[in-house]
DNA sequence: CCTATTGATGTAAACGCTTCCAATAGCGTT
DNA sequence: AACGCTATTGGAAGCGTTTACATCAATAGG
């Protein structure tokens, strides 16, 4: 047992052509007669050869990996629970490459530092930064290594740096209160995210864009994507509003919070206030009633954001894109 | 800008001693005199040298990266949505070795070739399963590779051959049953998860050692941790033993859906039925009543899991370890 | 004062691959 | 028949490390 791994030269010999020759073939260059490439393939089964990364990469200075970096401070992933959407879409776009993906997180500044190391370092050939935050340090960082990057949801602030693959937080902000609109409701009110998130910005702006002048500043309370943070803020809000006939809350997580809070105050949901929350994450069909809520593309989100990097890593231009969510309508609103 | 990263000669040069002084000084080997580290270390700094990983590799056919496999047939990922936890733990843990983390999905057979070459392929030094599962290939494959391997979360059926680290399934399974018994209930019902998981087969068992003979078939139900699937079950059940006054649901998902049955059904919870959930994810807190359930330490199982990993790589013995649950009583029982 | 012994360092040989360059063979042209 | 092509191939140089080995100075023991 333990033997050696075959290596280049073990396939040389076994098919009879040079070393020279079957890098060729591994590669799929031209210029190779149809004679060796079939021995070399033969060879390379019969060797169960399989190539060295380390070696290949130390003679091109390229690694075949790129590292998800996870700037999560946090408990919140991508600012919603469903984080293994994301990984499974990312893995799978890479699978054909056979691009390996490292995972980073940047949770403190021993994190970060370890990130910018390992980037400056060129231990990957890109990087797909998840959940980046406005001011971040990591973000500069990142772009400081010099290697492809791309964000995973919008980056805050510096829109035109970094390109993007996102869904359009302000867009289905704007589809909900619409809907909530469009339901009668008059005294709409909101439970924003951190501001100093991407979707946190987004869907207020997109609450605003539609209540414009109407939405006051008493109606809108900040919450923190946690549950109990969303019951908090759902408090806050009745003190401020009693009135209130509605609500758009920027995560199931802290809607579901609020629910609990509206069920504790007597109010009747949707009877006295609908409620509607974003993300349709696995607890939007938990509550009771079920939320009615803005579904994201999560995994397109994700599969365009390895797109986009691997086009860069390719060598060709991108835009970023924005990818449209979607109302999902139950029984909260 | 786009200057050449600087090579360990840079760093001898900056520093007026040899390559190989260097290297020493880099790798904590003895025998390098005070003055000569300080000047190293100083011009490591000063040339903002990062060690070329794929060298260093190729050298030592050691790469200084682990990889974790997600063998996820179905949507769920550790049989659990909370896999940001664990993914966070083995990160953490990892971090002073500065290993790094790299992710591979098995979803299919694509994948699983996928990951078997690239262990043969010695491109890592160590594997880390996650929910493997019972008669999975992969598992044989892994294990071929000849590479330091250990689960997160008991592999059915072979309990010997790989070590793990996993929640004690079996005991929070008891934990909650007895709960429930002692709460006066008699008729208990249990909905479990697929039988073909660690998780599925030991929470039910925990079940039947605290039931027993009482335990009857019809009581049982089989579930697939989805929260449809949990209605379904408990649909089933409750015409089964409509005189059932618990139930023990393998999942808090699964719980949810079962709620929304019971709900449906007219039965008040928990003053009809006591419902019991397990995993206290974060749907636990969301569903109305709340769910008592037990808490599984995932991310100290990650962190064991981990653990054992590096002292296999260090070439140590090791053992596998379970870690206990707790119960956590909220609403629904 | 000579010689083992020890500790510190320099030197050079790999590790397995890619790729540039030169060489060869085959072939159509003049 | 000599020539210039092109398609294919072999050969060899390195990529940046680690590490076994050789070297050398300094110290201790006789």
């Amino acid at each position: 047992m333990a033997r050696k791994r075959p290596t280049i030269n073990d396939v040389a010999a076994a098919s009879g052509v040079s070393r020279g020759t079957v890098s060729r073939v591994l590669n799929g260059h031209a210029n190779v007669s149809l004679a060796a490439e079939l021995a070399v393939r033969r060879a390379v089964i019969e060797t169960g050869f399989v190539v060295n990364r380390a070696a290949r990469s130390l003679k091109t200075s390229r690694t075949g990996s790129i590292v998800m970096v996870l700037s999560e401070p946090q408990e919140r992933l991508f600012e919603d629970p469903n984080f293994s959407v994301v990984l499974r879409a990312a893995t799978r776009r890479l699978a054909d490459r056979d691009t390996a993906l490292v995972l980073m997180v940047a949770g403190d500044r021993g994190g970060r530092d370890r990130v910018a190391r390992y980037l400056r370092g060129g231990h990957a050939d890109g990087a797909l930064l998840v959940s980046a935050h406005a001011g971040d340090p990591l973000l500069e960082a990142v772009e400081h290594s010099g290697i492809p990057v791309v964000a995973c949801g919008a980056v805050l602030g510096r829109e035109s740096a970094v390109p993007y693959a996102a869904a359009d937080d302000r867009g289905g902000a704007r589809q909900i209160t619409e809907y909530l609109a469009g339901l009668g409701r008059r005294r709409i009110g909101m439970i924003t995210g951190p501001l100093d998130t991407p979707g946190g910005a987004l869907r207020m702006e997109g609450f605003t864009d539609v209540l414009g002048r109407k939405a006051t500043k008493r109606m809108v309370v900040h919450g923190d994507y946690t549950q109990a943070g969303g019951e908090r803020a759902m408090r806050t809000l009745l003190e401020n509003a009693p009135a209130l006939d509605a609500v758009f809350v920027a995560s199931d997580l802290m809607a579901s919070g609020a629910l609990r809070a509206l069920h504790d105050a007597g109010r009747a949901v949707p009877g006295d206030v609908a409620v509607g929350g974003f993300d349709d994450s696995a607890i939007a069909t938990a509550t009771s009633p079920m939320l009615t809520t803005v579904r994201q593309p999560l995994e397109e989100v994700a599969g365009e954001a390895v797109r986009l990097l691997v086009a860069l890593l390719d060598g060709d231009r991108v835009e970023s894109v924005v990818l449209p969510t979607e109302l999902v309508v139950r029984d909260s609103a």
